[in-house]
DNA sequence: GAGTCAACTTAGAAGACGCTTC
DNA sequence: GAAGCGTCTTCTAAGTTGACTC
């Protein structure tokens, strides 16, 4: 049996074999499998794990995934200090001892702390430099402080240079100078921060909001002290300046440089004024008749809608689901009982919604044929119709509306088998919605005749309309876009409450860890939960209700979710949100083992919940008790942003930009592995993954020819380097007889061609063509090459070219095994990403912080790892705090301290 | 404490767009 | 300039969480 692990991980991390809902036995491979068609888990370890000299060409022959995993051993008998977080997870015994301290940890502690043997002579000189900085006149200190803010970390790259040129020569002077700055701004916070809470106190009773102004605290401590040298708290918007990334001047309000934002979670703004909504355009019929029985129908313009509605998707999976066609089809036949139509519809399979579909699809090609300018026309048009709706005005400020398009009806299309997928989504009416505005401001006008639901003004929402879909009864919301302030402010209190879990989570592990062997069933599923949720990042699964598709999640996995194989081998296999199947097959804590064993125990079977005494409110409620604002799912933010700089760490820093990145996206990757992010495999990868082995197999033959050119040459050279006598690995006689073959034909074709341009020309110059004489000549000599290679596979002796000497021979062979390890990489990243989503967790898990700290102290642009919405979502994070961008560039700090500072190192916990 | 609902975040699919290659 | 392909953007489904009610 083989524990399906990520081999990269030195540690018992949670990573795992994401699947997509396919049959078992597919995924049940040896990972150590060489060949071609490696499993998903796989190919995913290896690529993972493959670095540009994990791919060694040496070792070809050795199954990958062996040479990762005993790399993997080396590493991890390294006993090295910076093992990340769950490797230091303690073995059981351990654990009894109490020893959840992170080994290791002194340096880092000291690098936070200031706790080190040279601390306190640090802390002597950093008090000595602060109270001489106290004396530095506040308009150059505004100064100082503003040539730092407000510019792209790429703006900053050459200055970043200079003061690492300027540190090394002057043994990081700037580096004290800039450490000196936030330890002064560290100092002002501290001393602010009782009179904080005093003041927090005061406006807010209710004691509950501490965590929020932690929050504050955290982050905003040195802004709030930048703000009050620099006395520009009242910028309250902003110009930002045109970047040199290209990206358009915009106004921007930077919150992030508010010492007052409203943070009290009641009142979120004071003035509110948008356009409402924009309603989809009513329909108009097209007239093109489906067929029933063969027969053509004229239907009803409601009627038509609806069957086109089911006509656009002929061909998708949705289209060929039972349950959407039958919810569809009644959904449809209640229409037309309101409208006639020329032929009676009875029977769903009688229809042949075919001419719709190709009526949808000449359509399609005719819009794609528009030229340029008609299509830039259009675009035009459908700005302007927008435009009023695409911003609203908070507190005077310009906010992008995110999606403030009305839901055209349709056919609802639920995921997985979702009990409802295929029913009609009615068209919303003006009278279903309900606008949410400013007193001051003038209510939208609904279109004409229709007047709105209601127009209210709740200070406490932040969504501008709202209505109910049909379907589900669900809530249906129009926020701001994710560059608002609100979403932005969201954001990064959601990073801040995952920074904060840092402080807290070895005590949580300790107690869980305590609390799996309670006596009370109740506590043990808890701190199983807990275990399952923090080294698996699993959601905490809510029940569902009958009417929504069956995924699950931690507290509602059920005995046919969890298959246990002893000693301690956990198989999950569950179908989670979205329907997203999760399969993992790990190794877990024996208790935790024990714990799920007695959970499964008779009487009870499949259908049976596996934690029937616990759920997510009951989870959340004791979290909670740990740190205000602890649920289930900062857990996952925190393990995905850790695991991120975990894997950033070990990027090599001289590596090229290219490797460099390479390492991020790998990083990114481990972390969408982690969280299960997955998405469908595109249409051509079959054919691309092909080719590209092909391509391999072509470098491969070429550097056997080589290796066969040195040994004739040099046949003394077999002895010195006898793995030039190794066969290639995936070449095999058959395959190289039919290369040869095709290789010679390209030859061939390549002769003909030549001829037929030659002559061409010689026409063109007025000469005499070439005779088919000189054709057949030439081609007698690919004749002859074809001779020479059956001789040298007989022989496996290969006459290399006039001039060619032993030592080019072998730079020959050097630079082809390094393109044969460069395609592999390439090949191995290619499949492995084929269905991992790495924009989700980019997105949503992984602090930008860190990114924008990595970019900068690698001198990496940042637009190479943000895209420009990225950018703009997380401006708060390239600016927000100078410590981040100033640490990422001091030389004396190393990577892995820099993602120390970055706050989510568990090294640093209490 | 179970059930319900509002409000928000997280998620993959699909469509749009733009770059590269032939 | 058409095709192929990857990336970005938009759309909306599907989660989580906390508040409220009974």
């Amino acid at each position: 049996m083989t524990v399906t692990r990520f081999p990269t991980c030195t540690h018992d991390s949670p990573f795992h074999t994401t699947l997509r809902d396919k049959p078992k036995t597919t995924y049940k491979t040896n990972p150590t499998s060489t060949s071609v068609n490696l499993p998903l888990c796989t190919i995913r370890a290896l690529v993972s794990t493959a670095s540009k000299s994990d791919v060694s060409d040496s070792e070809d022959d050795v199954p990958l995934a062996s040479k990762i995993r005993s790399k993997e051993t080396i590493a991890d008998d390294s006993g090295d200090d910076d093992t990340p977080l769950m490797s230091r997870m303690p073995a059981p015994a351990a654990k009894k001892e109490g020893k959840y301290t992170a080994n290791g940890s002194s340096s880092t502690a000291a690098i936070t702390n200031g706790t080190n043997g040279n601390a306190d002579k640090r802390k002597k000189e950093v008090k000595e430099e602060s109270d001489e900085d106290s004396d530095v006149p506040l308009a150059k200190k505004i100064k100082k402080v503003g040539t730092m803010k407000g510019k792209s970390i790429k703006v900053e790259k050459d200055e970043t240079k200079a003061k690492k040129l300027s540190s090394i020569a002057k043994g990081s002077k700037a580096d004290t100078v800039a450490k000196r700055g936030r330890k002064k701004t560290d100092e002002v916070d501290e001393k602010d921060e009782p009179k904080k809470r005093r003041k927090a106190k005061t406006e807010d009773s209710d004691s509950e909001e501490q965590p929020k102004r932690s929050t504050s605290a955290a982050a905003k401590g040195k802004r709030v002290a930048i703000k009050t040298e620099d006395g520009a708290g009242d910028a309250k918007r902003s110009r930002k300046k045109k970047d040199d990334t290209g990206d358009e001047e915009d106004d921007t309000f930077k919150w992030w440089e508010e010492q007052n934002l409203a943070n009290d979670g009641t009142e979120k703004w004071k003035t509110l004024e948008h356009a409402g909504v924009m309603f989809p355009p009513p329909y108009i019929p097209h007239g093109v008749r489906m067929k029933y029985n063969d027969q053509e129908v004229e239907l009803a313009p409601e009627a038509e809608e609806v069957a086109s509605f089911f006509a656009a998707l002929l061909g998708s999976d949705h289209a060929k689901n039972p349950t959407f066609q039958k919810n569809f089809f009644k959904d449809w036949q209640e229409i037309m009982k309101k409208s006639k139509s020329s032929v009676p519809i009875q029977d769903f399979n009688k229809c042949d919604f075919t001419p719709i579909f190709e009526y949808f699809e000449a359509e399609k090609e005719k819009k794609k044929s528009m030229t340029r300018q008609e299509k830039q026309a259009q675009k035009e048009e459908k700005t302007a119709l927008e435009e009023k709706y695409m911003y609203a005005i908070v507190d005077g400020r310009k906010e992008k509306v995110g999606n403030f398009r009305i839901e055209p009806p349709g056919l609802f299309r639920g995921r997985g088998e979702h009990p409802k997928t295929g029913s009609l989504k009615k068209r919303v009416l003006p009278e279903q919605v309900t606008i949410n505005i400013g007193e001051s401001a003038k209510a939208p006008e609904p279109p004409a005749g229709h007047k709105w639901a209601k127009v209210i003004n709740d200070h406490t929402a932040t969504w501008l309309a709202t209505w109910k879909e049909n379907v589900n009864g669900s809530t249906k919301y129009v926020f701001l876009g994710a560059t608002s302030a609100w979403k932005g402010q969201s954001d990064m209190q959601k990073f801040e409450k995952a920074k904060e879990l840092k402080k807290h989570v070895d005590r949580i592990r300790r107690d869980y860890t305590t609390e799996l062997k309670d006596k009370m069933t109740a506590t043990r599923q808890r701190a199983t939960a807990m275990y399952l949720i923090d080294r698996f990042a699993l959601r905490a699964g809510n029940e569902k209700g009958d009417d929504e598709a069956d995924t699950v999640g931690c507290c509602s996995l059920r005995f046919e979710h969890v298959t246990l194989e002893p000693p301690n081998i956990v198989i999950f296999d569950f179908l989670g949100k979205d329907s997203i199947r999760y399969y993992n097959q790990v190794e877990v804590d024996s208790q935790v083992f024990k714990n799920l064993k007695i959970f499964k125990k008779a009487p009870k079977g499949p259908g049976d919940m596996l934690f029937d005494r616990l759920n997510t409110s009951m989870l959340n409620k004791h979290l909670s008790s740990y740190m205000k604002g602890l649920t289930a799912k900062v857990f996952r933010t925190y393990n995905a942003s850790h695991v991120f700089q975990e894997e950033l760490r070990k990027i090599d820093p001289n590596d090229s930009v290219a490797d460099k990145l390479l390492g991020y996206n790998r990083a990114n990757r481990q972390v969408a592995v982690l969280c299960n992010h997955q998405r469908s495999v595109s249409k051509g990868h079959g054919q691309q993954m092909a080719r590209m082995q092909d391509k391999i197999r072509a470098l491969k033959y070429d550097r056997m020819k080589i290796r066969q050119s040195i040994m004739t040459l040099e046949p003394k050279q077999k002895k010195r380097q006898p793995e030039l006598t190794e066969m290639e690995s995936d070449l095999d006689e058959d395959w190289i007889v039919e290369y040869e073959k095709q290789l010679m034909e390209k030859e061939r074709e390549k002769v003909r061609q030549k001829f037929e341009k030659d002559n061409e020309k010689l026409v063109e110059e007025g000469q005499k063509p070439l005779s088919e004489k000189e054709l057949k000549s030439r081609l007698q000599e690919v004749d002859q090459k074809e001779r020479e290679l059956e001789q040298e596979r007989k022989t496996g002796k290969v006459e290399s070219k006039k001039g060619s000497t032993l030592e080019r021979l072998e730079a020959l062979l050097e630079k082809k095994t390094e393109k044969i390890k460069a395609t592999k990489v390439q090949a191995l990243d290619k499949e492995e990403g084929k269905e991992t989503a790495l924009s989700t967790s980019k997105i949503n898990y992984i602090d930008p912080r860190i990114s924008a700290a990595w970019c900068h102290k690698f001198d990496i642009p940042l637009e190479k790892v943000f895209n420009r919405s990225l950018r703009e979502k997380f401006q708060w994070a390239m600016t927000i705090d100078e410590d981040w961008r100033w640490m990422a560039s001091s030389l004396d700090l190393s990577a892995n301290q820099l993602v120390r500072l970055a706050g989510f190192d568990s090294s640093t916990n209490q």
